[in-house]
DNA sequence: GTTCGTTCTGGTAGCGTTACCAGGATAGTA
DNA sequence: TACTATCCTGGTAACGCTACCAGAACGAAC
């Protein structure tokens, strides 16, 4: 039922392999032969069989981009700049959504290489995933991990300087003369939670604050999570004065429960973040973020991912570290406010 | 180089054949001829290639799914609730994004169509869609359209009550008195824009009030577009004293022109439009929102595509039509404040 | 005229899997 | 014993495409 390659040969009077030659740029075929052809293609309305190609080619001109949200805007981001790299080089995404579950992302790894995709753009789940990763290397799929780093993984890895930003962000507060400064921490298995939690107590000790581990709470990484997490830290006996929060969604749920305590932001409570919201200088408080470059690090990683795959560059892992930009809003307490996004 | 079946059948010392039928859960297969080829497919590490599956099985497990923006949370709720059908049922979700621009959509249809995908779940970039997807049918690819509707074209359709839930979000405002509502419209050649606009004229005239054609501007559905589109009506020499707007997006360009322009809402400007955000409770103006059960859109339509793969109902073209959801927040400048979210 | 190179074209084989058919073994029935 | 039914297994031939090799045609160079 379906029009194959050998359709359209008969009715253009050449052999199979003429037909594949013009499909695939035509090099060596009289124009008249080509254009008596694309003429049959095109009245045959011929499709070329992925499937066929890729198997018999061995080069499917797919990439797998494997996340952990794509609800999350910050990832959206990330999707959106590995598309356009991804769509300029002639290869098509799969997107694959793992939920922050290891068991979602194992199965897409699966799926990805049964797909016999060229290579994986991934921001792992966490340190957990190391063992299902590491397997990929060894099938001799190129990775590129994104945003998030897992020791001990051959691949290239592109990330935020999270110790750095969040040693900035904090500073922010202590500068106002905070003391009390809670932190919604994400979870300890993923190395931004971790390295944004190293970059907040460095804060801390430049500014001779003790630290006190009440005041750091685990969470997941979306806005429910952000709430309850936000409840914790306001039952508190002493509650804290202001909260940095590990990401954007987090944030959110956390302005939502400050709400409902009829705490005002940043009169009551400052807060910050990572990772802005495209709607964030709509938020009422005008939370103040260290907004990551997360179109970059899609375009970046796939950039890189490319190049691993046209064999250029054999070095064994490159690391690219970019920084944030950050944007004072009002939610931090400071004064410098700055105009709408 | 890579595992194939044949490598695990000599491994298993049986035959490819049986290797195949474990793989495909092993009907017909001695119990310790079965747990032997297990153990040699996790020895060998093999993976079976979904290439030659495909090709041989004529069954790709695959399915696409093409949006014009998954930066948008509404679009996001449906890659969610198809995603979860999909993955339900054994199937690969393949994701492709338009950007809105019929190219890009017609790139995506010709991909899928290579990659043999069994059905196609699509929100059109309008009725120019109308060629190329009736082009799909003709190819015998199922499809199922959401949240637009295209004349002409065969396969179900899974929409919103544009015109009805339209009416009720105008007549709001039209009941809190507004004789000035301006509609921010999105494209005529989108359906959803076409519906609502004919609700908002409807809800118009159930209010007595004339329709001004200069209080109806033309948008894309991005925030910078109802950004601008606020601006051109906030130029009028009689300005309006409430705003529709078409979808989540552009409402939240118009409020940030109303910022700019220093108009509070909803006491200046009130404001209301369709598709909720998920942090639209934060947003200053707590918009009043027409919130559409995305994520049931991506189910409902994926379990009729997969109805349909699997060859149940042959009912040419069935339609769903869900109603959405009022939620009455301050920005419409009725006292029937709710509270958040 | 022979040799070589270039340009175009076709045949064959194989990519890794499954559909389909066939056959051997075992057991049950007459 | 013979006949059928059932269970398990293997061989063969595709699926639609491209790598690879080979050959034909033509002109250029010796």
């Amino acid at each position: 039922m379906p029009v194959t390659i050998r359709d359209v040969a008969r009715l253009a009077g050449v052999s199979p392999m003429t037909v594949s030659r013009v499909i695939n740029g035509g090099q060596n075929v009289l124009q008249e032969t080509s254009q008596r052809v694309q003429q049959a293609i095109a009245e045959l309305g011929y499709v070329p069989n992925s499937l066929a190609r890729g198997l018999s080619g061995q080069r499917t001109r797919t990439l797998a981009l494997i996340l952990p949200d794509v609800a999350n805007p910050f990832f959206t981001r990330i999707v959106q700049g590995a598309e356009a790299v991804a769509r300029e080089a002639g290869y098509q995404i799969i997107l694959c959504n793992t939920d922050g579950q290891l068991e979602r992302e194992a199965a897409s790894l699966q799926a990805m290489l049964a797909y016999r995709v060229e290579g994986i753009v991934i921001a792992p789940v966490g340190d957990t995933s190391q063992g299902q990763l590491s397997q990929m290397a060894g099938y001799g799929v190129p990775l590129v991990l994104v945003d998030r780093a897992v020791a001990a993984v051959e691949g290239d890895l592109v990330q935020g300087d999270s110790v750095g930003d969040a040693r900035r962000l904090v500073q922010l507060l202590t500068d106002s003369g905070h003391q009390r400064i809670a932190m919604i921490a994400g979870q300890s298995y993923v190395s931004t939670s971790r390295d944004r939690q190293a970059g907040y107590r460095q804060a801390l000790e430049a500014a001779n604050l003790a630290f006190d581990p009440a005041l750091v709470v685990p969470s997941e990484f979306d806005i429910e999570s952000g709430y309850r997490a936000t409840q914790r830290l306001l039952w508190l006996k002493e509650r804290p004065t202001a909260i940095f929060a590990v990401n954007n969604l987090v944030a959110v749920g956390a302005v939502r429960a400050l709400r409902e305590h009829r705490l005002a932001t940043p009169d009551d409570v400052a807060l910050v973040c990572f990772d802005d919201i495209d709607y964030a200088s709509l938020l009422c408080p005008f939370l103040t973020v260290m907004a990551q470059p997360a179109e970059s690090y899609g375009t970046i990683a796939t950039d890189m991912l490319l190049e691993r795959i046209g064999g250029q560059s054999n070095e064994p892992s490159r690391r690219v570290v970019l920084s944030a930009e950050l944007i004072v809003r009002e939610s931090c307490g400071t004064r410098r406010t700055q105009a709408y996004g």
